[in-house]
DNA sequence: AGTGAAACGTCCAGTAT
DNA sequence: ATACTGGACGTTTCACT
């Protein structure tokens, strides 16, 4: 993981279509050197995988809102649960005084309702606090 | 945005590498009719761009954080300013007692500290309140 | 780092809906 | 008009020297 890395990193970030050449340009190596570059940060897991970002609300997911989640008992085991509602996109367990912070996307503020009521259906939750967004002034790839 | 459309956009999500010949097969067209389809996706904005998922914690920034960032006037236009911060990854203006929410990662606790500190340094930022991440159950794409 | 074969993206004309 | 097929061409990937 040096510069040469970093700087790969951020330019595949911004457009992983680019190819190699151009990318071997960018950074001062050749084509094939930065082929073998990039297949070692897949290899070593540095790079996750390559993906499209999607306009949420081209799918209908026009609101988003962050929920706090309180338990009153051990959820730290219950992440399937969480990933069993398609709506929530992040799921964290917390220090402080909730327990579990999730990240909602839904078309409307009534679905977003809907999802409160199946949150409390998992076992131990004992309240939700949401926190609705009303602009998202930036969502970035973390920075190398 | 039909049914076609939103399968395409789940295994682009999956794995944006995938050929167009076998991302058509799976949807049962040809790789031209499937080549299409995604270049309309991009035109329209549906697909943002096409990006690399980073191992946050390869890039040294295994501390992940909330921060609710309290204000004592408007903040909605301050958007730049919470951008130059390069650790915050996610900055939300919300409805509620407090203003913005950010998502921050760091290397370390101390290097938290520092963000705040500088969150402090924007006008009108009155108050911050951190919750720290204990365990991330999973981060996934929207799904169509 | 450079080379070459195989695979892929991309465009086009024709065809069907 | 709009959407798909199949083929052709230029580019890119990727293994090998």
């Amino acid at each position: 993981m040096d510069e040469v890395d970093r700087h790969l990193l951020a330019l595949l970030q911004q457009d992983a279509t680019m190819p190699y050449a151009a990318l071997g340009q960018a950074v001062g190596l050749s084509a094939g050197a930065t082929h073998d570059r990039v297949r070692k940060l897949r290899e070593r897991g540095v790079i996750r995988r390559t993906t499209v970002e999607v306009d949420p609300a081209a799918l209908g997911r026009g609101v988003l809102a962050f929920v706090m989640v309180d338990s009153s008992r051990w959820v730290g085991d219950s992440g399937d649960r969480f990933a069993a509602i398609p709506e929530i996109q992040e799921a964290h367990v917390i220090a402080g005084s909730a327990s579990v912070l999730v990240k909602v996307r839904t078309a409307t503020t009534e679905q977003l309702q809907d999802v409160l009521r199946r949150l409390y259906a998992i076992d131990g939750v004992s309240g939700t606090q949401a926190t609705v967004v009303l602009e998202t002034f930036f969502e970035r790839p973390v920075a190398p």
